[in-house]
RNA sequence: GCUCCCUUCGUCUAGUGGCCCAGGACGUCGCCCUCUCACGGCGAAAACACGAGUUCGAGUCUCGUAGGGAGCACCA
């Protein structure tokens, strides 16, 4: 038989790396098995859901290139369906309508709870057949005997009928609630194998209970685990509960936000690094770990310069210039972007950060970082400096080769040490100590640039000795 | 409270009774390279939650304890 996965969030928050890991293993078994991977948007609660938050999943996924083969379905379209099986199990004598007010069903459970049990409903109107049309609508769980799941991940894991009570599968104005939506999905769309997230563990034996009253198949269920804050604590948005579109924004490579990803509660051996095409060969749900993790924002930050030093110049230059579209950059004043990425690409961790460090190249900066100029342009480099404008200023062809040999031969023959003048220059043409090798730097500036930036750092100094 | 789940270096993990005085990776620390920051190279510190049991032998099996998590809605 094909295997069948699905996605199924639900827009009511924005969609989070914990569900794109879900995502992730749902999409990896589907493609590993040759099978089909459907989209389905849990939008039953038309109050939360948001049309941002269905445009951050639809994006997210597209952005990752977690493709769907079917959907995305909606469930707020698919209501009709839902009334349809709803009133089915009603005939069949599989559910019934309950008219119990809320201040009862509130009363119950502190009764319970008091008690030291399980606040459970106690099926009152279980056998009054009653009719009304304002009841909400609840399914009739059997009373006694146990589910088992049969779970991909968490093994054997048994419930006991008399554990579970009689959900609502309808609210009191008609609409169908999550146990009921889901159920019905799978069953229609022939999902074959449900991976979810393990916070739906405990619903698990309700909805076999329903699959079991409509005689459908039951899918195979496979309960992934959490992901934890690096603190061990339920995710928040500060690290990384937030749209996952964040990631992009900040300059994260798909293939690196996978390959972390993928990592998270799974291993193949020692392996660390994954192309897509691996984690489609060799990933298995039953290899995923049973325990939550968390995530580490590091080993991320490794992989994505992992990727960006890897990755094709051409291809980076999209993302990259979004970024410095975002930070109003105009690039035409400065190096050609491929040219720029080669340089780079090596020592950043982000496309962000790359944008950030390579800002001097595109505009010319007010003053200079306060502790390099103090540091290195001072009066003893003053004439050091001038020395090299002059030779600077004579190179025909700006290239590594002629730039590195005139600073080389400017130190050499003032007997200085290359640090000594490279550190000053550097200052001088990037407002900073920090920038890729000296030779590279001046060549991506431009001998133009260059020099009129290091004339600037020479006035600079004169200006701060007379004063 | 009740039900279900989890527990190997700071973190992600390898480990399916002897190959483990526990391996890899991120991070950390040290050294090397070096025009800055990085990259890279080399090296180091760092873990089987605890307690019983089964066994010739337990990280690996069983039970208990402690700690953590999830669920118990007319939310999904």
């Amino acid at each position: 038989m094909t295997i069948k996965t699905r996605f199924a969030p639900s827009p009511t928050g924005l969609l989070h790396i914990g569900g794109i890991r879900t995502a992730l293993f749902s999409w990896l078994y589907a493609r590993h098995h040759n099978g089909q991977f459907v989209l389905r948007i849990e939008d039953t609660d038309r109050e939360r859901s948001t049309d941002a938050a269905v445009q951050v999943i639809l994006e997210g996924m597209a952005w990752l290139g977690l493709e769907h083969d079917e959907g995305p379905y909606y469930q707020a379209q698919r209501f009709d369906r839902y009334l349809e099986v709803i009133n089915q199990l009603l005939e069949v004598g599989h559910a019934y309508r309950c008219i119990c007010s809320k201040e009862r069903l509130e009363q119950i459970r502190n009764e319970a709870m008091s008690k030291g049990e399980k606040p459970r409903y106690d099926g009152h109107c279980r056998a009054l057949n009653l009719t009304e049309d304002n009841a909400v609508v609840r399914f009739k769980n059997p009373l006694d005997g146990a589910v088992v799941v049969q779970d991909k991940v968490q093994g054997h894991v048994s419930f006991e009928n008399s554990e579970l009570d009689d959900l609502i599968i309808a609210r009191s104005d008609g609409t169908p609630t999550y146990n009921l939506t889901v159920v019905v999905d799978d069953m229609d769309m022939g999902i074959t194998d449900v991976i979810r997230g393990d916070d739906h563990l405990n619903n698990t034996p309700r909805q076999i209970n329903i699959f079991k009253a409509l005689g459908a198949e039951i899918p195979n269920y496979a309960h992934i685990p959490m992901i934890l804050s690096p603190e061990g604590k339920k995710l928040s948005k500060r690290d990384g509960a937030a749209s996952v579109l964040q990631y992009r924004d900040e300059g994260y490579l798909p293939e690196a936000l996978l390959n972390y990803l993928v990592r998270l509660g799974w291993s193949n051996g020692d392996q660390e690094i994954f192309s897509i095409e691996e984690m489609v060969a060799v990933f298995d749900i039953k290899d995923v770990n049973k325990s939550a993790s968390s995530i580490n924002p590091e080993k991320l930050l490794w992989l994505n310069q992992h990727y960006l030093k890897n990755a094709d110049n051409e291809w980076l230059q999209k993302p990259l210039n979004d970024l410095f579209m975002g930070m109003n950059i105009d690039l035409k004043d400065g190096p050609d972007l491929r040219d720029l990425i080669e340089v780079q690409k090596h020592r950043t961790e982000t496309l962000k950060d790359m944008a950030e460090q390579s800002l001097f190249f595109y505009m010319d900066f007010d003053e200079y970082d306060i502790n390099a100029a103090k540091k290195h342009l001072r009066p003893v480099i003053l004439e050091p400096l001038k020395a090299l404008y002059e030779a600077l200023k004579t190179i025909k062809d700006w290239d590594n080769n002629s730039i590195k040999t005139v600073i080389e031969g400017t130190a050499d023959k003032l007997e200085i040490k290359m640090g000594k003048l490279a550190q000053p220059l550097r200052v001088a043409v990037t407002g900073a100590g920090i920038s890729p090798s000296i030779d590279d730097t001046l060549r991506l500036l431009g001998q133009e640039k260059s020099l009129s930036r290091l004339l600037k750092g020479i006035e600079f100094i004169e200006n701060r000795s007379s004063s």
